[in-house]
RNA sequence: CGGGGCGUAGCGCAGCCUGGUAGCGCAUCUGCUUUGGGAGCAGAGGGCCGGGGGUUCGAAUCCCUCCGCCCCGACCA
């Protein structure tokens, strides 16, 4: 029996000045965690107590599609210079070294060490499908670490990888993932969404995010209020409405125009008296190319390339979309010097017509890019790389060329649903990213050699999908789905208790024993109940249990000597009278809806 | 990494500008009263004022430096 006056529950009654997103706050003052660094928490009683519960429903469901392994956290350099991401991983990677001076690692994910095994293990088709899975903690060094646990540099992952013969079995694997995560989530009572997401630049060809909405959230999501569309920002398309061509001037060949002072988008679409959509914007980057494995040094040096790229002037680069369409891993702006190299023009008056460019992707000179949306334009205005000069009556294809046309660019609100013959518009909100599913391919099971014989005797490289939930982020969705102005209410399969009993006055020994024979009513009823047995006043113990997010409440008081004791649902804030010896019952009814309801959407 | 802010008791803050050896509220401990929505009264404990260096007779306060934490940005020239 927990009795909360022998508990370390240290609620505060104001949160620290630093907590911004409610769930931070409240995880804060309800006594679930303290913070020890930048993105470094220690997890108190109730803290770990509700996640051992999420933990013990992401075991349950994985079970049932997979085995458990538990890999280490701090891992030794080779596996990750043979994937070619000891440098890959960059600067979110914590490295140490031993007292031999040998290089290792804090883990941020296993896939190098889960193809390892398989590589070493594995030999034949008949040993495939394998769904191996761990509960275990990463660490990453976020360049900045967030909003309390919902992003942070050590945290607790459940982190699985699939290995298939082919594609056929992939697609199996994953849609066990699918479900057992549906499953997971459902359990967990968030109300979430599956969203298409980017599977990024190096292999991977299907990949779905798992999202929570919420305002905490890093991630904006797509999606039409229609049909079932939903995309990741990074990922989603949308249907164009046609742009009205303009009017050619002249002989509707390029014209040098003198647009003194006309740097921006705006400015320009001013003097030209056209909309932003007619003006051709240019973003241009310098791209890092990881150099990839090499034999002998680790890897080869990873490279720079000027990246130009061309849209509407209303139009946003996606730079997720565009590091996938080259195949670059880094972009950041050129500088003016850069600028004056590759593009030979000022900001503000950068254009592609005239513009040497590469064949492909990454080469010696300027790679070209150009979003799908200005194919097929006519007369447009775009810089002339000249200071205080734009050109007009642009044609693209006819008066400039590109090394790849591609869709590079974010929706905006409000444009068309990209789905055939959906009609919708499309809004987009924030929301935080609680698992992700995806399929890898043979990315990391070609370059580590990890092969079987397939049922004709003959070599394949086995493919592999990978899935992560951030367990820490079920908890944080679901505080930042339920709160109020005094606190929040989890699901009753996560809270750290279900219910409380609180006992109004401890100092009346009837009310006393009357508390702790319903708390063990309850508990022999296979209801996890804390008593609160403090020497406290009423009022002080209703605010801490109405804060800490236990769904139900159990107020034993005045109306004990009459046989009825109160039931407080706390995120309906109702409170009904009930019979104590109906109380057990009727509790566990509630209980039993809830996870009904929950399954039911 | 760039910009901004903050660091004084467990938490929230004042004091700093204009140097004189630290204060308020909550919390904690003791006693009495109180006991259904963060009680009242009385008393008590608790601080290398983030670290180091400097200026000064004297530094929480001024200067230098380091560290830590928070927020914004790190795509539209």
């Amino acid at each position: 029996m927990h009795r909360w006056s022998k508990l370390f529950i240290p609620t505060l009654r104001e949160a620290p000045a630093d907590a911004e997103v409610a769930s931070h706050k409240f995880l804060l003052r309800a006594g679930y965690i303290r913070q020890l660094g930048a993105g470094i928490y220690n997890y108190l009683f109730l803290g770990q107590r509700s996640l051992n519960k999420i933990i013990a429903i992401v075991r349950d469901e994985m079970d049932k599609i997979g085995q458990e392994f538990l890999l280490p956290g701090i891992l030794p350099k080779d596996p990750w210079v043979e994937s070619g991401r000891w440098t890959g991983m960059g600067d979110n990677m914590f490295r140490l070294q031993d007292r031999k001076g040998a290089e290792l690692c804090l883990g941020m994910t296993h896939e190098e060490i889960m193809t390892g095994i398989a590589r070493n293990e594995l030999r034949s088709y008949k040993q495939l499908p394998q769904i191996w899975y761990q509960i275990q903690t990463k660490y990453r060094d976020e360049p900045r670490p967030k909003s309390g646990l919902l992003r942070v540099r050590q945290f607790t992952m459940k982190d699985s990888y699939s290995f298939d013969l082919n594609a056929a079995g992939l697609d199996t694997s994953y849609k066990l993932h699918d479900q057992a995560y549906r499953n997971i989530f459902t359990r967990s009572g968030l109300k979430f969404v599956v969203v298409d997401a980017d599977s990024g630049a190096m292999g991977g060809s299907q990949s779905q995010e798992f999202m929570v909405y919420t305002d905490a959230g890093e991630d904006l999501i797509v999606s039409c209020p229609v049909c079932r569309y939903a995309a990741n920002l990074e990922k989603a398309t949308s249907k164009l409405e046609p742009v009205t061509e303009m009017e050619p001037t002249g002989d509707g060949m390029p014209e040098l125009v003198h647009t003194p002072g006309c740097a921006s988008i705006a400015d320009v679409a001013a003097f030209f008296k056209i909309s932003p959509a007619s003006d051709i914007k240019c973003v241009a980057y310098m791209a890092l190319k990881h150099g990839g494995p090499d034999s002998k040094s680790g890897s080869k040096p990873d490279t720079w390339h000027g990246v130009a790229t061309f849209l509407r002037g209303d139009h946003q680069v996606n730079e997720t979309k565009l590091l996938g369409a080259i195949g670059a891993a880094e972009l950041r702006t050129m500088q003016a010097d850069e600028l004056e190299k590759y593009l030979h023009g000022p900001a503000g008056y950068l254009g592609p017509v005239g513009l040497q460019h590469d064949a492909k992707p990454l080469g010696d000179g300027l790679t070209v890019i150009v979003d799908k949306s200005l194919e097929g334009r006519k007369n447009l205005v775009c810089g002339a790389n000249k200071l205080d000069y734009h050109l007009r009556n642009v044609t693209p294809g006819r008066d400039f060329t590109w090394t790849l046309s591609a869709d590079i660019r974010s929706v905006n609100e409000g444009e068309a649903c990209p789905v055939d013959d959906c009609d919708g518009k499309l809004v987009v909100g924030k929301a935080v990213e609680v698992g992700h599913i995806f399929k890898l391919g043979d990315r990391y099971t070609a370059s580590m050699g990890a092969r079987v014989l397939d049922e004709n005797g003959k070599e394949v490289t086995p493919i592999m999908g990978c899935y992560g939930i951030g367990i820490e982020r079920i908890l944080t969705a679901a505080i930042e789905q339920s709160n109020d102005a005094n606190g929040f209410w989890l699901p009753s399969t996560i809270a750290p208790f279900q219910v409380v009993v609180t006992v109004t006055n401890i100092g009346d020994a009837a009310l006393k024993e009357t508390g702790e024979k319903l708390a063990v009513a309850l508990e022999d009823a296979g209801i996890d109940v804390v008593l609160d047995d403090r020497d406290e006043r009423a009022g002080v113990k209703f605010k801490d249990a109405d804060l800490v997010g236990i769904p139900y409440r159990i107020n034993v008081g005045k109306k004990a000597a009459s046989g009825l004791v109160e039931l407080v649902s706390r995120a309906k804030a109702q409170s009904t009278d009930v019979a104590l010896d109906a109380v057990v019952h009727e509790v566990k009814a509630r209980i039993q809806e809830e996870q009904l309801l929950l399954k039911a959407d």
